[in-house]
DNA sequence: CATGAATGAGGATTCATTCAT
DNA sequence: TATGAATGAATCCTCATTCAT
């Protein structure tokens, strides 16, 4: 009885907290589209609000700022970055192979399924304000960490000795997807056959870093 | 005698004309600094006229808007970056040590002596319109077309089959510039050392394209 | 009961609109004022906001731009106009009686209760750009027409023979009106008896439209 | 030979003085046909510079304020309307001829050759300034001065009783005149058969006036 | 929690007027 | 006298943020 008492009263909290991390997040999502298709500084607040079918007002009890709403959707699009080439990478299969499943889980789940993700770290959060610049260095100093630590991974323990080294493959590498994705993906800019782009970029990849892991050894 | 007459009636307008353009670089100039330093958005007209020491007024003399001056500083700067990688390609060499060269001067020449232009490149000129971001495109849809042109110079008759394979391989070979540059030279993240960050780039370049060049024999 | 609730429902959204149009209202006067003092060119947005009470910024939300205020003033203005010399002229009475009428309610009526809008017609509204100045012509011929259709109404079946007839006369009626107003009223030139200058002014016209009506018997 | 020499000084001057004065025509002449055509407001001192092929500068050798220049074209166009009136008016005939004559004068002379000045007077000069305002009410003033003349000298010594009763008549006819020329003239509003609209204004004129006349005897 | 009207600082742009040459 | 580059005050309008209901 005191369980359902206690069921009772805890239960709207939680409701709650569920309600306003929903709509928390349908703000975001309706911001992520505005953002895409226009322009960080041609979307105002009220086209948010009013493409997540609330007001003005209420836009700011769930972020305190337009800059705080960009913060969020920067670190959830980077979260869901580094999970999509987390996963890919953790498959099972040559190191050279892995590199690749990562780089095409990149162009095929990323670009396609989240373009709009792709845009905003690409393109819609650069020259907003300072905090946000801090905020994209840091979001690249882990993917870069990430893809250094694949490497490292990979080469075995002669890795760690030159650390430098795997550090300007991996930012060479996401330069490397990053140009290829705006230049196919988001401008839409050259070949239209996307397959043999990314088989084009990937085998890049590999022979470069094929060189770097042969060296290692 | 005539001629003596003749200079003596053209030479003040093209004093005036020289004067003019002087001026105008004068605020080219000074409006490259304060974007570099602050972001595009944030830097006012009021501001480019402090920093170049004229009134506001005279500012719009020169330029029509805002937007004018970055299309032209945006041109300026385009030149200037494909003029350093051409000079340094167009070296005696062999065909991966032009490419060693050209990517050598890109950093050793663009991005440091060039800094501000590199940063109003690759950060403050996105996300402020579509007009310039049109602009951003065919900047670098140039870029893409002079390594796509020197890749298949290189490469020899048999480029020409696949000129698609040697678009992509520009299009990784810019994107990994361009991500070193901002990572190194921008954010100044890592290293210090860019000496071996530029070796290190610049093998992995050489690496990726050795591939090519040997593939297309 | 039902009907209760529903009005429960519905009033909000009626005390809305009226606090709206009410606050329209509000700075539409205020505006009115400024304009018929200074002129048009010379009274900013922060003016009227001034002496509306109201910001700058809340200005805008009840009028896209400076001009549209001026449209819709001159579009309530040349309401007013029109009300006031038809239901004058639609009073019982001689032909010519009722044309004496509807001057003598323009002169006292008008002329005095809503001088401002009559300044506004008549001086400020002009000079400001093409679209006021379209506005204008159109509230000048809607005039005209009233007046022309007055005259033939009263001339009877063979007014229709001549239109062109009444409308120089209705052009050559309100011009008079029009100059006596700005003469007497707004620059207060010359006698400050203003009844013997209407008494005048209406038996001029009086006469020449004697002439009219009689020719078409 | 004395007179000669002082010839010789005096000629310069006097030459110089008609340069001066040829000029300032010419500025006010290409100032007149910008007013005409865009709007007092809309015309910078740029245009007008370049229409008379004068610089900026040279402009301020002339005028010393735009406004000054507007004053000087209302005076002149004022001075050519009412030597316009005045000399159809001071042709042999019966009075209400004379008035006739004079209005014929306004029409065909005045809205036709001068139709630049008529836009001036009639709708140019109004709502720039007070200055400006307060010259209008001058120039009016003048022309229902002529007016009133006109009227209490064909009315003989009885006029001089009732002073204020020409003046009424007079503003009236003004008003008539300026409306029927602002409408037909200006925007073209309406028939295109102006010699049947001048008929039938003058008409108007003559019925108003007959009454007018009479009554004084 | 939800609303949306109100705010006002801030930015781009214009243009009459001046002044050094 | 003639020039036209330089000036900077003035104005319109936007939009992130607040707050009374």
């Amino acid at each position: 009885m005191q369980t359902e008492q206690l069921k009772a009263v805890q239960r709207p909290v939680v409701k709650f907290r569920r309600m306003k991390d929903r709509r928390r997040s349908l703000i975001m999502e309706a911001a992520l589209k505005c953002f895409a298709q226009n322009s960080v500084a041609a979307v105002g607040i009220a086209d948010i609000a009013k493409a997540a079918k609330i007001s003005v007002g209420t836009f700011y009890l769930y972020f305190r700022k337009k800059e705080d709403l960009l913060l969020q959707l920067l670190d959830e699009s980077a979260r869901e970055l580094r999970q999509t080439l987390a996963e890919a990478f953790n498959l099972e299969g040559q190191p050279l192979d892995r590199f690749e499943c990562a780089g095409r889980a990149f162009f095929r789940k990323f670009c396609n399924d989240q373009r709009e993700m792709l845009i905003l770290i690409l393109r819609e959060s650069i020259g907003v304000s300072s905090e946000i610049e801090e905020k994209r260095k840091k979001i690249f100093q882990l993917l870069i960490n990430d893809i250094t630590g694949a490497i490292d991974q990979v080469r075995g323990a002669k890795g760690r000795r030159e650390k430098r080294h795997a550090e300007v493959v991996a930012v060479s590498i996401l330069g490397m997807l990053e140009r290829v994705a705006y230049h196919y993906y988001i401008w839409q800019t050259g070949s239209k056959d996307l397959r043999k782009v990314e088989d084009e970029a990937l085998a890049f990849i590999r022979d470069g870093l094929g060189s770097v892991l042969n060296r290692g050894n």
